[in-house]
DNA sequence: CCCCTTTCCCGTACGATGTACTGGAAATGG
DNA sequence: CCATTTCCAGTACATCGTACGGGAAAGGGG
């Protein structure tokens, strides 16, 4: 019973297609033209689905966001289930940073989260900020991951350029500490996540 | 003795009007022609002091971030400082994400984070790892902080539209948690930031 | 003193992007 | 069969970062 022309294409398969594109060749890749080409259509066409292309990333994000992990999770399950899902989607710790999130699958992981923190008996306020916050630390801890993951693969030069401006700055003498850090090597492995999220987590909520 | 034309301006000079425009207008406002503009000179000319616009941001960042805190300052206390930074520059929490932080003034205070983390012995590599969280934390804190404080200035109906949508959801019954938070209301403030970074901080560190 | 080398200045211009506008195309309801 | 409603897409514009290249301004060498 719609009255006029039907949509010759669903708003969920133009969001899949963005995805598709962002996953395989990064969000800046992702551009209006390049969608609609993927999709064969012209580019107005997509504005039909999508007011603009900010509401697009929106989609996007919380498109991929649908959690399928365990039932009742705890918060270092669901920290994990978000590293997971950000290395799958590398565009997205850039994506996130200051949007909305106010789609289904967006409000249903909040759900989770919120019943993990349901024995704490701290202030609704507290719990979403307690949310907000591991997510936060997720989106920092895996944009690390990849900027060092891509540095050794794409531009080993830039990486020697950038440790000899660091020598040519800890040779000043001003740095001791950064001097000794560096002196120290690769001795040490970092931390694993899951060791760090759980600090943070035990921090944050006991 | 240097042999050609003198520069007219200095390159400190031009990233500090640049920072200016932040400040004032946000970092969308900042481009190549307005800042020109800003200090009476062709567009082209700024790329005599600066490699391309990220080198432009990368310089910004570093000269709002020299450090003139206690001299011996603890984790929470360096924190506390980047927060105040970040409120004073509210382009800096959209500026700082994925960046290399090799000016000056970014060395100084990660020099400074090392030291604060003297005395735990922990391996170098977890020493920085912590310092990064710690500035991410403070950016995903300040990144809401002022969304929240500009939501309710610029449009109080598209607050209201995003609650509707909210209650809409809720009302499907999907969501209890969520609707407990949401009904529980504003009867609790959100805990402070020195609370939080401390919590955070003892847990990362402990 | 003149010229030459070096450096910086900046007008013009190009490719790319998001999207407003508009008229045509395709479907249904009377 | 016509009218109405909806979607499609070609064209076009403003804006961005910045490549290019010639003109302008300074010091050094004859």
């Amino acid at each position: 019973m719609p009255r006029g022309r039907p949509p010759a294409r669903t708003r969920t398969e133009v969001v899949a297609a963005a995805v598709a594109i962002a996953d395989a060749e990064g969000l800046d890749a992702l551009t209006m033209r390049r969608l609609a080409a993927e999709l064969g259509a012209g580019p107005m066409s997509l504005y039909t689905y999508v007011r603009d292309k900010e509401e697009l990333v929106d989609l996007m994000v919380d498109h991929v966001s649908d959690y399928d992990g365990p039932p009742a999770p705890t918060l270092l399950h669901l920290a994990t289930w978000q590293r997971d899902l950000m290395l799958r989607h590398p565009w997205l710790p850039t994506a996130v940073p200051g949007r909305s999130l106010q789609g289904p699958n967006m409000l249903g992981f909040l759900e989770r989260g919120l019943a993990a923190l349901a024995g704490t008996g701290l202030p609704g306020p507290a719990k979403m900020e307690i949310l907000a916050l591991v997510t936060g630390f997720v989106v920092g801890y895996v944009t690390h991951e990849l900027a060092q993951a891509r540095a050794g693969v794409t531009a080993p030069e830039q990486v020697a350029a950038q440790v000899d401006r660091l020598r040519a700055a800890i040779a000043t003498g001003a740095y001791p500490e950064l001097a000794a850090v560096l002196a120290e090597g690769g001795s040490e492995a970092p931390p694993s996540f899951e060791d760090v999220a759980a600090r943070m987590i035990t921090g944050l909520v006991g």
